[in-house]
DNA sequence: TGAGCTGATGAGCGACACTCATTAATGGCC
DNA sequence: GGCCATTAATGAGTGTCGCTCATCAGCTCA
């Protein structure tokens, strides 16, 4: 059985879901067609089992790594660069997730879905922090972040994912994180490297400080000035 | 052949691509199976041609639509809400879609793919177009933000399309162009005129507004220091 | 040694997409 | 209108797969 999901997800790796044959998954792994299904209830939840297997492999070390960073932009950043890797290293698995797996209705009774729950809350609960801490507004529903965090990496794999391209893990990641960590941002980021900025860019933020400083006080003291 | 794909449109929505035979479609169309087979070379084929007269129809009117509209503001969050839209009128076209069509390797061929790279070319349009004239700055790639949005969408409708829940085109849409918008701004919001300001004028409203700062802080400071 | 149990076996079934030889319908031409 | 050529429809197959089930082999324990 162990050898039936070995074999199971090389064979589904190569050739896809539906192309891969369970009268071939039998054969490559010794056994008869017939014993595969005193196993599993179908060609389907053997693929559910490959891929529970595989990701609790992939998210094993997960929190640990989370655990020794610090910071709302570096953790946000791991996130979501640790997602754009899994994706990077096994396109062969994702595409089964995102193509098959997702799409059926047990899905949702899969600790696929499940563990996928878990790793995205903690996305959530970066951003609450943050949210907490004053580092970042609160007027955003977090959940939409989060969709446009994890589907915004989706999407931008696919043509990877076709096999017709290839993507950058890391410049992906630095421009979501970027583009996240500025659509959240109270103030301008605060970001170490603002010191070696040019003076023009400088110049925008003062700007940018003051016209917020400006609106803010002139709504407290009444004279509303547009 | 019109009939066919009539009837084919209905049964593979009501029923979803695996679950709607040949055969019943033949019958519906009252016509016997092989019949379809002389118009179309596959199942697959007959489902690619419904998905492409209804998105041809579906996006009939965009243009006009969007030619009617000012601002970047406006524009990109029609586009983000025309998409969340379609999603939530058409669930079941667009889950056989985003489930079927898209992991198969006609689907480059299709003119579905064609149909939405026209589609989300628009959005890098407005965004260009914003940059150029100094509203959005430009170091950040727009492709990515892009799939941040058409992926964002997609994920924010699942549980809808799912059937396990609903989603609010309005509110989405709004939180998501905020988000892009906060994330790309050159400057505080809705002052693209700051853009075009020279460095002098800048200096001297920077020094208008801080004096106006100290007064109103030493003021507020006078009184609320403990 | 034999009874009872577990689990592998592989021939076969049912469901479907798809094919093809045959038949019917259509339309141009004298 | 009658004749042929071209095109379209028919429905009885066929092949492929996932899946089932009666049967059998090996193992344990009395």
């Amino acid at each position: 059985m162990r050898e039936i999901i070995q074999v199971a997800e090389q064979v589904f790796r190569d050739k896809g879901y539906s192309e891969a044959l369970t009268a071939q998954i039998a054969a490559r792994a010794g056994v008869v067609e017939g014993t595969i299904y005193r196993y599993f209830p179908g060609k389907r939840e053997l693929l559910i089992r490959v891929v529970e297997q595989w990701y609790e492999r992939i998210l094993a070390d997960y929190d640990q790594q989370l655990k020794g960073l610090q910071g709302t932009r570096t953790r946000l950043r791991f996130l979501i660069w640790r997602h754009l890797t899994v994706i990077h290293n096994e396109p062969g698995m994702c595409r089964l997730i995102f193509n098959q797996l997702r799409a059926w209705p047990e899905y949702r009774r899969t600790t696929v879905f499940d563990l996928t729950r878990e790793y995205t809350r903690r996305t959530l609960e970066i951003l609450q922090q943050a949210i907490d801490s004053g580092e970042f507004r609160a007027d955003l529903p977090l959940r939409i972040v989060r969709d446009m965090i994890y589907g915004g990496v989706e999407h931008h794999t696919w043509v990877y994912l076709r096999g017709e391209g290839d993507f950058s893990p890391d410049a992906a990641a630095d421009a979501m994180t970027e583009m996240v960590y500025r659509g959240l941002a109270r103030s301008a980021p605060a970001r170490p490297d603002l010191a070696a900025l040019p003076a023009e860019a400088a110049l925008r933020r003062l700007e940018a400080v003051a016209h917020r400083l400006e609106r803010s006080t002139s709504r407290r003291s009444g004279s509303a000035k547009v």
